[in-house]
DNA sequence: TATTGTTATACTCTATAACTATA
DNA sequence: TATAGTTATAGAGTATAACAATA
């Protein structure tokens, strides 16, 4: 038998388990050298591609984050500081302000996501159609039954990770 | 659209890349839990599951980890602290030694193998079982695919991350 | 009084470069 | 000289607790 995650002492038999924790380590191992590429910390290029969309404000962020609100304005702190992301104040809370991409931040947030999709497909290259197509309808199945939080508030889109 | 990793704007189309992508957040997510429900960070998990069949050398974990010596040396440091792996001078080798676990630290390995294996387990577990079986075998071939690198030597084992 | 976000503090993790002690 | 591992240093990420300003 093989341990949580890293070894395959050849082919041996896998759990179920074993094998999505260690596919998944292996996406992510893409994802880090992805946003390296784009000279992004994983966390960094986490939360530029949040902001895509739309600006979002710092409690909906640590939320989507899985993150301490404290943690998060370290990490808003540093891309701020290199230029990628800007606090906007909030018109309607004083309290509150809005984390928006700036140009710049916008460029390394599409950089970063074509860059992991790159990476992605290139992994995924020698797949059959079939399989791709049975792979994806069953996890997004999954994703969908593990989502279910999804905000009942009027125009935020629900969450994720 | 949505972003890389973060969002579900609904059930919108998703790539088959973006998919995988955040499945592997999802599992991470579950890794990340499992392991503090341990009293352990995901890398000491790593760590501690890597050496549950025999004492492993320094350069080596650093290679199956993917991470650099000296950040190893640290994170050792810091489980060694906690009495959960030995430095095990090598006999044949002065400057070298091999990390092994404590009885402490098999144990804490082997639970937390076991809670995230339950925790995918759980999150799995309305799956059909024909769906499983394809994607076991689908996200298998990949797996093999991309570890290549098996080690030409001796007793061995193949590397993972 | 509750909420939004920040500060203070303390660890863990990581990387780079320089160093030691063997080989 | 090359390799195994460590030390020094610096920055990033995270968590907890205490705090400010606003609601």
């Amino acid at each position: 038998m093989s341990t949580t995650t890293e070894r395959i002492t050849s082919t041996d038999a896998l759990t179920f388990a074993e094998a999505l924790v260690r596919f998944a380590h292996v996406i992510d191992h893409l994802y880090v050298d992805a946003s390296r590429a784009q000279g992004l910390t994983p966390q960094q290029a986490n939360l530029l591609c949040l902001l895509i969309d739309e600006p979002v404000g710092m409690t909906d962020i640590s939320e989507l984050l899985h993150l301490g609100r404290s943690s998060l304005t370290g990490l808003v702190d540093r891309v701020e500081r290199r230029g990628l992301v800007e606090r906007i104040p909030d018109d309607r809370d004083g309290r509150a302000c809005r984390i928006a991409l700036t140009g710049d931040g916008l460029q390394r947030a599409l950089a970063s996501h074509a860059n992991v999709a790159q990476r992605v497909e290139a992994m995924v290259d020698g797949m059959a159609e079939t399989d791709r197509e049975q792979v994806a309808s069953a996890i997004t199945q999954l994703l969908i039954r593990h989502r279910p939080a999804a905000r009942s508030n009027g125009n935020r889109s629900a969450d994720q990770r």
